[in-house]
Order: C-alpha cells, then structure tokens, then sequence
DNA sequence: GCAGGGGCATAACCACAGGCTATGACCTCA
DNA sequence: TGAGGTCATAGCCTGTGGTTATGCCCCTGC
C-alpha cells in the first residue's frame, strides 16, 4: 500500500531553506532569501535537524556550512526542490493566462514529462514571462498552431497537417515493460517484432499517440490489446500488478525502472518515434517561443 | 538568481492528497488514507484549487474524478511526491539507528544519485526495514565491508584491496560539461583525449573517485586543475557561471541538463566507470542485503 | 416510494506551528 | 576596545489546518 508522506517530509520549505544556506554559507542571508528573519529561519533550521535527528549545519561566529550528512540531505532535497519546482512552472502555464505572452499547445508526453524542465530554464531567461499551455492530443495540438491560437506547438504523431513546419527536438524511445516478476523480465536476447505483435498488451485507447508510434513501428500488424486503458499512469500500474507487458514512453516510466518495479525488455524492434516542434510553414520563430525552441533542441 | 519555493508548492501534502485521491477515487477514501477527516481532507483539495486557480477534480455524488488539468498536475506532483519520498528514506537511512537491520555503506555518487530510489524499492519488499547508510569514499566503503561493520558496500574506484568480491552493478557515463554559451556547446564532433588532456579543467580534489576515473581513462596524462572545489555542487555552479568545462557523472548533472544549464559536450573518449557492489569473498549474500544488490542489478 | 448509505459541503470551534520584534552572547577584525 | 558580523533566546500573536456535528444530494434496493 501506498503511503502518504511523512509531515516533515512534506513540507519543503525547510529544506529549501537549507539548500539556501548551502549557497549563500549563513543563515542570516537565506533567512533574506526567503523574506523570513533570521530567528525565524534558525529555527525551523533547529527544528528539521530535531525531527530528522541528523546534524545538518555546522553554525560558527561566521557564518554556517554544511556538515557531511547535510550535504547529502541537501543533495536529495535539491531533486525534491527542483521537482517541486518544475511542478510550479507547470501549473503557472496551466493557469489560464489572457494576459500572457507565450501561449504553448504540447501533446501529452511532452506537456508530462518534458516542458516542464524547459520552462524552468525558459523562466532564467525571461524571468517574468507569464506562459500559458494546453495539453491536448497531437491532432489538436496541430490545429491549435495552425489557428494562431498558440505561438509553438509540440507534438509526437507521424503525421502532420500541410501548412506546418516541424523540426525534431528529441527523440523518444518507447520501452517494452514488465512487472519484476514476468517471464520476459529475464531475457537478454530482444523480443522480436514478431513476437510484440503477436502478443497482447496492456495498451492505451486506439488513436492514442503512443499506441500510433507502436503500431507503425510493427507496420501495422498488431494483435488486438490485452487490456486498454485510458491513461499512462493505469497502464504502468496494471502492468505492476503483473498484468501483462506494455509499450511506453521510456519518459513515461524512468521512476518506476528506478524504483524497481517495473523492467525493461531488450527489444530486437528499434521503437523510436520524434517529438516534434510545430510552427505554421514561413513563419519566424521570434522571442520567448524562439527560446523555447532551442532549450528544447538542447536535449537531442 | 535562486528563488524560494512559493508556499502552495513548498507543502506537498496536499498534492499527495490529490494523488491519493486520483487512486482511490474519492476524497472521504483518500481523507482515511491519510489519517485525517473527511471535511479536512475536502477543505484542503479546495484550497488547493482555489490556490492554483485550476479544477483539479470532477466532484459527483459517487466519488471524485480527475480533470484532465487535475491528471496533468498530477502527474507533474508525482515526480516531485517520489522526490520528496526518496528524500525520506535517504535521511532514515542516514539516521544512526543502532537498532536497525541493514547497514549499507555507499561511495558518494552512489549515496547522493542512486541509493535512494533503491531503498524506496527495497521498502516496499521490506516494509518494516530499518537501514544504516554510511556515505564515504570508496576505499572507507571497503574498509568497513572488510570489517564487518555493514553488510553490502557500493564503491565506484577502480581498485579494490583483497578479500573482497565485487559485482557490477551500474555503468556510470562520465560526462563533459560546460555553460550554454561555452565555445564547446556547439560541437557536434567529440572532443579528443588530447584536447581533454590539455585542457584545465573544473574539478574535485586529488583523491575523488570521479576525478580518479577520469584521469585513468586519459591514462594520466591530465593537466593542472582549472579550479579545484571541494563539491560536486560547487563545480556544477562554476561551470554554470561559464568558469570552464568540467567531467563529472552523466547522474550528477541530469537536473541541470535538463533545466538547460548546463550542456554536454561529445567526447571521443569514452568516459565510463562501473559502480560495484562489494562484499567479503566467500560470504553468500542474505536476506535484505541480497534483495537490494538485486534491485541494483535491474538498473544495468 | 421511501429508507439507507455513501459522497461531498458547511459551520463552529480549537490548537499550535511558525511568524515577528527585541535583545543577548559570542567571535573577529580594524 | 568598539564595530559589525554571526546565531540564539524570549515573549507575543496570527492564521492555517485540524476536529466534530450536521446537512444535502443522489443512487440503490426493498
């Protein structure tokens, strides 16, 4: 069973202000940081070393640096900060924003997995830039460009109406999963195409794009699926629990490779597909959305 | 410069109450999960959307659903939900628990990137486990394997002293760093194991094993340090400021690869390490022990 | 057709976490 | 020896988020 995560661990704030300290070497200036004072800051600093029961900082007359075990807690706590983070620039963008200036459509994988990061970096460069995004299925996305409704669009389908430019920004591999336990987990040699056609998967909805890029990739000549689900997130549990294997954005299930529960299968199939950014056919990519473009082609 | 999270994404619990209610499909259900009441739980959801300025759920007389944005942001809360979870179970790894079970000792790049996620998975087989990490450099990592004083290390050096026997577990790219707007971000042939050589560098001091590893695969014919910093944090923020190039683990830098600020460099070289389970020679591993050397092992 | 139960919302109340200001103790350096 | 950093302590107050009790709504089954 899932559990929800323990208070101390579930308020962050703390710990960005530790991480604050790492970086500016006194409580003082990261209590500033935070517009917080410095009584303030020192002890919620007091506090979260009391509830971990860890030594985090080593406090003298001049200032306060990380002890060895704080810097590996800082360390872990950068990643929590910095999901947490990309979280925020995320729902930023959601928020319907009339009075924005970058308006972005992003077919799910992308809009998931991806923009979010590169938000995060668009936002050092354009620090007050307010941006708004849709998250729709690739064809939407498509016309959302094509209507001048959004300044850049991303998509991850084969095709692509007239009238748009496209360039690949990254190249996502689908991966064969399984749960731990499935008699796939151990091979070495890849599966073949043959086999992932014959067999069944646990798949999403006909016309998703991801299920689009698979059948391609076999040329077409797929079983009818296992179990059809309508989101990712179903698919990987379903296929945790050990219902079967499925095809997915290797985006899609880093964390639970690394959490372990669920495997990749080699696979004899090159399962590739390209993210694409969209704009209308002539048209100059200027500003904010020219930025976006290239931290986005950073990632090739 | 570093902003401090804003409050709303600082507090995660209300996004893992939002996740919980994504699975179990109803906020009373959700509320119980969390050991709060139902009308906390419901109040707090509110909030959250009142904060956000989003719908995050589809309330119905029989149960609540997920919108389509609610699914979005809750997937990007996921990532950072496991963040904050790894977070967890590193610091009770850390804490000096003379009662515990486990005992791991881990070289840096192992405890900072790897460990974490291992033990979140190691939980879930062991969930009443208690593990003691020691985080130390790879030759204290043998030294206390050999005295018994933990039970499975992970090293990350080349050399090993006798009567221990290593396994590999993961594969660590080492990789070329520079700032955006270094001469090197545009190369799209690798840098040789001249250039490399000739070129001072950003790095950690003599002795750590990622500087070790990149000196051994040049075969030790390394210039004088650029710069010489004590962490792998303050080298990564060196190299942002545009100090120079840096080699540091491919693991170390994928947040900034992805935020965008850094950037990699092809080598020509290749600049690998293997990190290495090791225990005593002879000894058959056990119990928790051989569970999380497997859970290590599916990363390869 | 109506009772019952599950689901969410509202209301009234309470506790305490975490903020603030003011001040003190300590160290270092000119 | 005083000035200017550092962090800690003390006393006070506010607001968030918890609780229980209750209401409304809708579906289901007798």
């Amino acid at each position: 069973m899932v559990m929800p995560l323990p208070p101390v661990f579930a308020d962050l704030t703390a710990f960005d202000l530790l991480l604050s300290v790492a970086r500016l070497g006194s409580v003082g200036r990261a209590a500033t940081a935070h517009t917080i004072s410095q009584p303030a800051a020192s002890a919620r600093l007091r506090e979260l070393e009391r509830r971990l029961g860890l030594t985090l900082l080593h406090r003298t007359p001049r200032g306060s640096t990380l002890t060895a075990t704080g810097a590996l807690v800082a360390d872990w706590a950068r990643t929590a900060v910095d999901a947490a983070d990309a979280l925020a620039t995320g729902v930023a963008a959601l928020r319907t924003t009339h009075e924005s200036r970058l308006a972005v459509a992003a077919s799910q994988t992308v809009a998931e997995y991806l923009l979010p990061a590169w938000l995060v970096a668009l936002r050092t460069a354009h620090p007050g830039l307010s941006v708004t995004l849709r998250a729709a299925n690739s064809a939407d996305v498509a016309a959302a460009v094509l209507a001048a409704d959004v300044n850049l669009g991303f998509v991850e389908g084969p095709d692509l109406p007239t009238g748009l430019h496209a360039e690949v920004v990254a190249t996502d591999r689908l991966a064969v999963v399984v749960a731990p336990g499935h008699p796939w987990s151990r091979r070495r040699r890849g599966v073949t195409a043959e086999e992932l056609a014959a067999t069944p998967l646990v798949s999403r909805e006909a016309g998703s794009g991801t299920r689009r890029a698979f059948e391609q990739a076999l040329g077409g000549r797929t079983t009818a699926p296992l179990l059809e689900l309508s989101s990712t997130t179903a698919i990987k549990h379903a296929v945790a629990a050990g219902s079967g294997a499925a095809v997915l954005s290797s985006l899609a299930v880093t964390a639970e490779l690394a959490a372990g529960t669920l495997v990749t299968v080699p696979s004899a199939v090159p399962l590739q597909r390209r993210l694409r950014a969209v704009w209308p056919t002539g048209d100059q990519l200027i500003g904010p959305a020219r930025d976006l473009y290239t931290i986005a082609r950073r990632h090739r």
